[in-house]
DNA sequence: CTGTTAGCGCATTCAG
DNA sequence: CTGAATGCGCTAACAG
C-alpha cells in the first residue's frame, strides 16, 4: 500500500496542508518545531510524495524531453551528458527519444512528450522543412530549444548551434595553407541544414583562398606540395580545385566515396586533401586512403568535423574541427531552464565557436 | 488554454466517460457510430488527453527509468538504444540517468524515479554491496531489471548479464594458443563485480592452459613465439606466467599501466600478450606499445573486451571479446516489460554469450 | 501558524 | 449503450 500525504498527516497529527508545506520547503506557514518534527518523521519513514499527483495539481512535471537522431551516434553522448548534468542540477529528469532522423518518429515522440506534459523540450532535429512542429509548440506554450538547428526568429523557442560555416572555412583554409590544391569535400546529405551551412563555408573559403593566390605567387612561396604538379604543366599556385561529393555521415559512407574515386581508372590522385562533413566520414576516407597505400598527410591531408572521441584514437590521429558538444548540451539545457522559468532572455540564440584541432592528418603551415 | 476531456465531451454532446472510452479503445460501452464520430473529432482537433491526470487515475505512468554509469562511455549507447527501441514499441518512455558509478547519485536517481512513479526500472549498477537498494524496490513492488549485475535470486527483480568468466577464458585461451607465454592482464577495478568475474575467468583459463602444455610439448609444436625465449634457457612451453594490473576502464588508464611497465628498467619485454578488461584500456595499451615501437601482434598480442565501435577502427583493428550490447538492451527491456505486465517469467535471469572477434592484434592459431 | 476545502483531468464504478 | 458521480494524491486559496 502506497503511503500518502494524508497518512503522514494523520500520523503527525496535523493536516495535509502542513505536510505539503514542509515537503515543499515553503517558508511561510509552519512553526519551527512542527516543521522539525514533521521533517524528522518524513526522514525516518522515508516518505515520498507522489510526483504524478503533484504534477496534476501544479501543472508541472519536472521533466523535459530530448529528441535526438540516434544516441548510438558518437556525436550525441557528450551532448546528452551535458544536458543531463545541467538539468539534474535543477531537479529535472530527462526523457530520451531517438528519432533516426525520421520525421514521423520525431512527430510521434513530440506527441508523446506533450502528452506526458513535459515542462520543456530539447530537439536536435537537423531535418529541414517547416511542417508546423514548432508552431505547435509555440501555440501550446511549451518552452523548447533547438540544437544544431536554425529557425525563424519569430518563434518563441531558443536555439543553440555551432557556427558551421566558420568551421568549414577554418578547415579549408588550413588545408590550403598546408599546400592543398585539389580538395575533395565529402559533405553530408544536403537535406540537413548543417550540411548546407558547411558547404557554404567551404565555398567561401574556397573563393577567398583562390583569390589570395595571386599574392602568394608574387611572394614566391618556395615549397610546393608533392602532388601539385599539373599534367598540363601549370604551376601549383593555380586556382585550387574543388571536388564535391556527398556521404551519409557514416564511416562506411566516407569510405565508399573515396573508394569510388580511387577505384576509378585515373592517371593520378584527383585530390591532395579531404575535408569531411564529420569525423566518421573522415575516418572512412582515411581507411580507404590507407588501403590504397596513400601516405597521410604527405600525399593527402584530411580534416574531419566534430572531434568525437574516436578522432584522436585513429591512426594517424585525425585533425578536425571541434564542436564543444558537452558545452552545447549544458548551454542548451540552461537556456531551456530559463525559458521554463518564464524568463524572456535577450538572446535566445547561442552560436558556439568551432575550433581547429591539429593532429596528424594535416601538414604544418 | 489546455483543452480537456470535458471540453471534448461538451463539443461532442456526450459525457466524459464516453470520450475516455474511445480514447482508450475500450471495446465495450460505445456505439459504433458515436465512436466513429468522436474519433473523427479527436482526429481533427488533435486532442491529447493529459498523461499526468491519466497517471493519477490509473496508477501507471507509462514510463520507465534507466540508470547507467555514464552515457558518454561508448559501451552504453548501443545498450540504451536497444532498451529504447524495445520500450518504445510498447509505448513506454524512458528516463535516462547517469550515476557516474557514485552510489549516492544512484540512490538519488532511484529516489526521483520512484517519486515520478515509473512503472519499472532498469539499473546498470556494477557497484557491489547490498545496501538495501533492491530490497526497497522489492518492498514497493516496482519491477526492475539489473543489467550486468548479479544479485541474490530471492529478490523479485530480473537480471541480464554477460557470461563474463567465459569471455575472459575465451580471450586467454586464444592468446595462449597463439603463442602467448607471458600474459599481462589489465583488469578493471575489483570493486566492480564484472572485474572480479573476468579475473576468475582469466585464472581458470590460465590454470587450464598451463596444465595442457605438457601435451603440447609431446606433439612437438614447431613454431615458437618470437618472444618466447627465456633468458634462463628454458623452453617456451614452460608454464605461462601472469602479470596482474588494475586500470580504471579508460584509455588513459590502460595506457598508464603499460607505460609504467615499459618505462621501468628491464632487460626485456615482461609480457608477450595483453588481455584488457575492456576495449578502452586495450586501446590505451595498444597506444603505449606502439609508442615503444613494439610490433603488434608479432611481439605482443592484445585482446580487449566489449567490442565497442572503436575497436575495429583503431590501427591495427582490435581483437576483442564481443558483448551483444544492443541485444542485451532489448532483452533487458523485454524482461522488464513482462515483469511490468505482471507475468512471473520462469527465467528471470538471462545470461548472454560472449563472442571472440578476431581482428589484427592477435596471431592466428 | 495551521486546518478546510476545492480543484487538477481522467478512469471507472454504478445507475439508468 | 451512455451518463453522473466518485476518487486518484497533492497544492493552493481561503478561513480561522
Amino acid at each position: 500500500m502506497k503511503t500518502t500525504i494524508a497518512d503522514m498527516a494523520k500520523k503527525a497529527g496535523v493536516s495535509t496542508a502542513t505536510i505539503s508545506r514542509v515537503l515543499n520547503d515553503r517558508a511561510e506557514g509552519v512553526g519551527a518545531q512542527t516543521r522539525a518534527r514533521i521533517k524528522a518523521l518524513i526522514e525516518e519513514t522515508g516518505f515520498q510524495a507522489c510526483g504524478v499527483a503533484r504534477g496534476l495539481a501544479t501543472g508541472k512535471s519536472r521533466s523535459v524531453g530530448l529528441i535526438i537522431p540516434d544516441i548510438a551516434n558518437p556525436f550525441f553522448p557528450p551532448l546528452v551528458r551535458g544536458i543531463e548534468d545541467a538539468l539534474q542540477a535543477r531537479g529535472y529528469s530527462l526523457f530520451l527519444c531517438d528519432s533516426d532522423r525520421d520525421m514521423q518518429k520525431e512527430k510521434s515522440h513530440l506527441r508523446v512528450l506533450l502528452e506526458k506534459r513535459v515542462d520543456g523540450i530539447l530537439l536536435s532535429s537537423t531535418i529541414s522543412g517547416f511542417d508546423g512542429r514548432f508552431r505547435d509548440l509555440d501555440e501550446r506554450g511549451v518552452p523548447y530549444v533547438l540544437l544544431d538547428r536554425v529557425i525563424d526568429s519569430d518563434k518563441a523557442g531558443g536555439q543553440v548551434y555551432l557556427d558551421n560555416r566558420k568551421g568549414a572555412r577554418l578547415a579549408v583554409e588550413y588545408l590550403v595553407a598546408g599546400g592543398a590544391r585539389r580538395l575533395l569535400f565529402i559533405n553530408g546529405p544536403e537535406e540537413l541544414s548543417i550540411s548546407r551551412l558547411r558547404r557554404e563555408g567551404v565555398e567561401e573559403a574556397f573563393r577567398q583562398t583562390t583569390a589570395g593566390y595571386g599574392h602568394r605567387i608574387d611572394k614566391g612561396t618556395g615549397s610546393e606540395p608533392e602532388s601539385g604538379l599539373d599534367p598540363a604543366g601549370k604551376p601549383v599556385t593555380e586556382p585550387v580545385s574543388l571536388l564535391y561529393r556527398e556521404g551519409d555521415y557514416t564511416v562506411a559512407g566516407g569510405e565508399a566515396v573515396v573508394e569510388a574515386i580511387l577505384g576509378a581508372p585515373g592517371q593520378r590522385l584527383p585530390f591532395d586533401a579531404i575535408f569531411a562533413g564529420n569525423d566518421l566520414m573522415a575516418i572512412g576516407a582515411l581507411r580507404a586512403c590507407k588501403r590504397h597505400r596513400i601516405r597521410i598527410p604527405q600525399q593527402v591531408q584530411i580534416i574531419g568535423f566534430d572531434d568525437i572521441e574516436l578522432a584522436r584514437l585513429v591512426e594517424p590521429p585525425l585533425s578536425t574541427i571541434a564542436q564543444p558538444t558537452f558545452e552545447m548540451g549544458i548551454a542548451g539545457a540552461q537556456l531551456l531552464l530559463r525559458l521554463m522559468d518564464g524568463e524572456k532572455p535577450r538572446r535566445r540564440t547561442l552560436v558556439m565557436e568551432p575550433r581547429l584541432v591539429v593532429r596528424k592528418t594535416t601538414r604544418r603551415r
